[in-house]
DNA sequence: GCAAAAGTGTTTGGTCTACACCCATGA
DNA sequence: TCATGGGTGTAGACCAAACACTTTTGC
């Protein structure tokens, strides 16, 4: 296909997905094998064509569907590019999102012959198709980011949770050890969280359960 | 036009730009005044549709020129939109830009018949066209947050300049007045800004000129 | 009673805020 | 000599990080 300044070729408008998890207690990221040329047998992310007529939220979750199985994830949109030479095929211009999922939420409906789970920490990038290096990378900053700055982790917890179960999520995610204490001190300043005043008895010392008052992502209050 | 879900309409992508300045000491956006239905009489974002072929930045520069005659701006992607019912005349994709810029370095350039230069806190939103009202303010956010934590005021300053020019620019764009010796401590702490041991004589007493070290946009070092 | 995870305070250093006066120059 | 904006320091409040032991339960 021709790409010239005054040819009528058509930009295709796509949606691209970063998706992550938890799985294993391992931080994750979802993605699809390229089965054609170019990039063949590449890692990409989801991702698909947008149909018109409906809106971007609609073409979210149909095209989530179709590439994962997975029928609902919390997202944010990321970034949009456009770059005549970014897709060898055609010209494509392609918004992205990043979305973070619990896996207890997905593992009944995914897809696992389309979408595969693969650890961050030992994601090879030159296995990765396309220049989707950059937009994971950056999709991983800004969750980061989000983390400390927000609720986000409430899309990765169940309902009810302990602080522990918290932590944990902040350990795995942003890669590093934090000390217990100062973490409950800053959690609970925040008064993102609500005592339920019921207990988890699976370990063996019972632990409070909380849950977060916000139904929506808060950005934390900096007292 | 219809806009059926089986239907073949085209999406047409688009952008739009929030150009922010600072002029006659007040802070400013650039728009434009529709002359059309809808919308006619509206003030609306300086925009325009894709061509095919060419990168976004080439876009970019080509519709900033065509609809304000200004040649070049520091720009940020903000978000895109897409929504069947967005504009009423056709299915729309727009990515909106914001943009900083000083007026100095525009004022040769721009066509004041195109374009109006609006004083941000007298801005009647009745008068601002689609949803360019939400738009605009969460432009005006994200802008605040980086005047907070990067350097992009540089590209609303000269090459060189005083602490008490700078001080200026975050006191009318935050609109709110700052204590000068924590502004100049922080500041400088921050070490994006490097001492030119020269001065600026055009005020009373001779003040120090300062230059940024970095040419790009960075995020401060919190110490 | 012991293993395992929950829960809890204090000290210290650093950062942020509020606040007022002297200095260098031009007119 | 006076008007104008440039330049400077300190004390108190608040916040962040480091750090170790006791409690409750199941087995």
């Amino acid at each position: 296909m021709t790409k010239g300044i005054f040819n009528l070729s058509i930009p295709v408008p796509a949606i691209d997905i970063v998706i992550f998890t938890i799985y294993k207690d391992k931080f994750c990221i979802l993605l699809t094998k390229k089965s054609d040329d170019p990039f063949k047998w590449k890692f990409v992310l989801p991702g698909g064509i947008l149909m018109s007529g409906y809106s971007l939220e609609e073409n979210f979750d149909r095209i989530l569907l179709e590439k994962t199985g997975i029928k609902w994830v919390y997202k944010e949109q990321l970034y949009t590019f456009w770059d005549p030479d970014r897709d060898t095929r055609w010209h494509a211009i392609s918004i992205i999102y990043y979305a973070l999922v619990r896996n207890e939420s997905f593992l009944q409906d995914i897809d696992l012959t389309k979408v595969h789970i693969i650890e961050y920490d030992s994601l090879n990038f030159k296995d990765v198709g396309f220049d989707h290096e950059k937009i994971i990378k950056y999709a991983k900053q800004r969750l980061d980011w989000k983390l400390e700055y927000t609720n986000i982790s409430k899309n990765i917890l169940p309902d009810y949770f302990t602080l522990s179960n918290l932590q944990k999520v902040y350990e795995i995610i942003l890669g590093k050890t934090i000390d217990k204490r100062n973490f409950r001190k800053k959690i609970l300043s925040t008064k993102i969280l609500k005592d339920t005043w019921t207990q988890d008895k699976s370990s063996n010392r019972p632990a409070r359960l909380y849950e977060f008052i916000d139904k929506d992502l808060k950005i934390m209050d900096i007292l």
